[in-house]
DNA sequence: CAGAGTTGGCTAATGGCATTAGCTTTCTGG
DNA sequence: CCAGAAAGCTAATGCCATTAGCCAACTCTG
């Protein structure tokens, strides 16, 4: 019988696979027997080239998240301030749709031992970074800073976490919902120049 | 041998000890084997009042998103407005923060089949209306009142959710930054009245 | 108060999953 | 060509959910 000839690497992309055809849930149900399935392979063959499902887990969010943050990083290229704050929400928003099963791979994972999830943390912050730019370019004042990107990355996942649940139940634009929430977000940033610390 | 006394009653009270015991983990621990340990029964013996494990989950992805509705419908009386959607943020996060295991079951199990996610689709309707009656008494168009409430649960969720996964890596105080986007959204919205539709 | 029937518990068995151990086969480098 | 590393395999273990079938304990009626 012929090798398969894989590798850590085949495994990851085998295990994204799974995770795009799973759909919303597919990285909730990643299981090395689907990957194993899909590779032609035994169950435990995978564990010559993964230390186990935790870490195989911790790779494809890695992934995930290096994929949002390049996707975010090609948005801002060339944009400034609000300009970027708006195209970067539809990003991840149109990231989410895309890939609903990566979108989910993001979310999980960041907690844990700090030992495993210190690499998912650093490569979360790349994302978080190309926000805080565009935020800087904003006349939000430097003590605001940290409060505006988060605010803006709490609306943005909200919005896109709530649809992906089916959370929205009435049938407007949802297409309109979010412009509406972006341009919201984005106007009470640029106004809150002027602002008062609580 | 005495018998335990149990009924589906009693299960789903014991599923929820286990989920508050497991932190913001618990709901997706949750295991049929914790809640017969801590019942003293046998697993298969759980079966006799409650169809399977899905079907629990659901029972108490039910109690949790009925409590959550009973404590925004508590902290939206007496209160108008701007003001009271600022306590009905609050109210999320505290609920959040008490209860992270029962606000994580909140989150999930609202897709699903049909026939089985109706009901938790109705109960999740109550805190919808809540923070829509409150949308309301602002000054909000009425062709965006949808939107707007959509925005209000987007940032709320969304901060909430990203502050339970330890999304949040600066120190900075995240009360602080939660008091700016709840402040930033409800001026916002109340700004709203002379906007344009995209 | 007795016994029938219902009900709630049990053990045993099955099947899916992850993981470990240990064996065998295939590739590769000298 | 052949030795050893690498990559696959089967077997076995353990945890979980689920189903089947048994037995004991309540309950209710005559």
């Amino acid at each position: 019988m012929p090798r398969a000839g894989l590798d850590p690497e085949a495994v990851v992309r085998l295990a994204l696979a799974v995770v795009d055809d799973g759909g919303p849930t597919g990285y909730a149900d990643l299981t090395l027997a689907a990957i194993a399935a899909r590779a032609g392979v035994a169950v435990p063959s995978l564990y010559k080239h993964v230390a186990g499902l935790p870490a195989l887990r911790r790779a494809v969010a890695q992934r995930c998240i290096e994929q949002l943050a390049d996707a975010l990083e090609e948005t801002a290229e060339g944009r400034q301030g609000a300009d970027a704050l708006v195209a970067l929400a539809w990003t991840m928003r149109r990231f989410a749709h895309d890939h609903p099963g990566r979108y989910a791979a993001t979310q999980t994972e960041l907690l844990g031992v700090p030992e495993e999830a210190t690499e998912l943390q650093t490569a979360a912050t790349r994302s978080v970074v190309v926000v805080a730019r565009a935020v800087g370019e904003l006349d939000v004042p430097a003590d605001r800073h940290v409060d505006a990107v988060r605010a803006v990355r709490s609306a943005v996942h909200g919005f896109v976490v709530l649809e992906a649940a089916g959370g929205f139940g009435m049938p407007d634009d949802l297409e309109v919902s979010f412009d509406y929430l972006v341009r919201g977000l984005v106007g009470a940033l640029a106004s809150t120049s002027a602002s008062q610390r609580s």
